[in-house]
DNA sequence: CATTCCACTTGATAAATATCAAGTGGCAAT
DNA sequence: ATTGCCACTTGATATTTATCAAGTGGAATG
């Protein structure tokens, strides 16, 4: 990795508080990529060779069985992918592809499980970062169980309105076809969901959605924090 | 806690490779109790005053939202559960209680976050049992993205004729209306679920099950080691 | 400008799943 | 034994969701 690229690396949460020696260590090897859309990064079975960290762009993890295919999560920056894959040296359960040009940076994984020997801060983040990222699909497997589709699309709008600033509007971040996947639902049913909507305010117009009633928009939702909210 | 008991908890895997003085840390303020059956140990919300260890029973993690209730998971010996809750110090996102008579460990969870901050054996064991659970959810979480009721019923059924020996039958390890809520169905889909089952060979008795015709169930359930296999 | 392509939508229908309402059968208490 | 209870089953039906088959419209291409 070139020295110009070093500070960019420490500036990430995770690598924040580690010992210089252990940040060596990490970045001795690591390297940036960029990738342009739609490439795949990793396939679901493959050895956990690296840890992925979405610095630009954005990247969707997903899952086939059968002849079936659905999307687990987003990661956009600055996040990581299949860490645990990398810390228990096992196969990885999600493929992962870029879905806009992003540049990634790839840190290979003994590096990884050597750090975290090492280095208390750092497995100290790794913790933090292992149970955030456990907490998230517990909340997503009891948005699946609990609600119903349309459930699910008004939470998620409401979710996206209030990462965007909660002004009455908010863009989609993904196509429809991933978001309704991501949501467990054919896109044709993303479609009548977001039909269903309109009588609450939800009118849409490409990627652009208007939240013109929120109270009658949250009262359907019934959003709940133990599901929806992202920073506990 | 009283002396005898340390040894059964140095046994556990979890506190296995700790420092003498942490586990001594650990076990200071921690203590078994024994519980009857269905008694509710923690609620969703709730905040993480405990790390908790199934030693004997058996314990369900379920969550409500708007009037629905689900299981999210079961925990036998030797398990731990609400983990992330713990090390995040953040708010249960399940609750849990009994399902059979069952002795439970409880350690403070101020006690499990500073041993993880001193002890290096012990994060290590830590991030590998997050890894796990973690990985453990997304599996379960592709199994209801990915599969059919039916599929979801013959793979579980597959999973407790392999833990329980593979000799052609297995005992249900739960009521059906459990097993029916983890399984993300209606009980009397369940029932039906079994019934569609009937021609590959399956023949339930009570919590009994007889599998005549194992290739026959395989061919349909399809098992997928990236979904099925507990042990990577 | 016309064409193609692709994402999305809409309509019709099918399949999966849930709900409601009776059952059935085993088991425990009296 | 009788009774009541409870878990489970079964049948009928409703709801939800998926699938298949045309559309529509916008953006890029030539």
């Amino acid at each position: 990795m070139r020295s110009a690229d070093l500070p960019e690396v420490r500036a990430i949460h995770l690598f924040q508080s580690m010992e210089e020696e252990t940040f060596d260590s990490i970045v001795k090897a690591a390297y940036f990529q960029t990738f342009p859309d739609h490439v795949d990064l990793i396939e679901e079975g493959g050895p956990a060779d690296f840890l992925y960290v979405v610095v630009e762009g954005c990247v969707e993890l997903y899952a086939k069985a059968n002849g079936r295919e659905t999307t687990m999560a987003m990661v956009s920056p600055v996040g990581t992918f299949i860490l645990a894959a990398v810390l228990k040296d096992a196969a990885y359960l999600m493929s992962a592809r870029t879905c806009q040009r992003s540049r990634i940076l790839m840190i290979p994984s003994e590096d990884i499980r050597a750090a975290v020997e090492k280095d208390k801060a750092f497995s100290a983040a790794i913790i933090w970062e292992l149970a955030s990222c456990y907490r998230a699909v517990v909340k997503e497997h009891k948005s699946l169980k609990l609600r119903t589709a349309v459930e699910r699309l008004a939470n998620r709008l409401l979710r996206y309105h209030n990462d965007q600033g909660g002004n009455g509007t908010l863009s989609l971040p993904y196509d429809k076809r991933t978001l309704a996947s991501l949501l467990g639902m054919a896109p044709e049913n993303l479609s009548r969901a977001f039909n269903t909507l309109k009588p609450y305010g939800v009118a849409v117009d490409g990627s652009k959605v208007r939240l013109d009633d929120l109270q009658a928009l949250q009262t359907l939702a019934k959003p709940n924090s133990l599901i929806d909210d992202r920073s506990m």
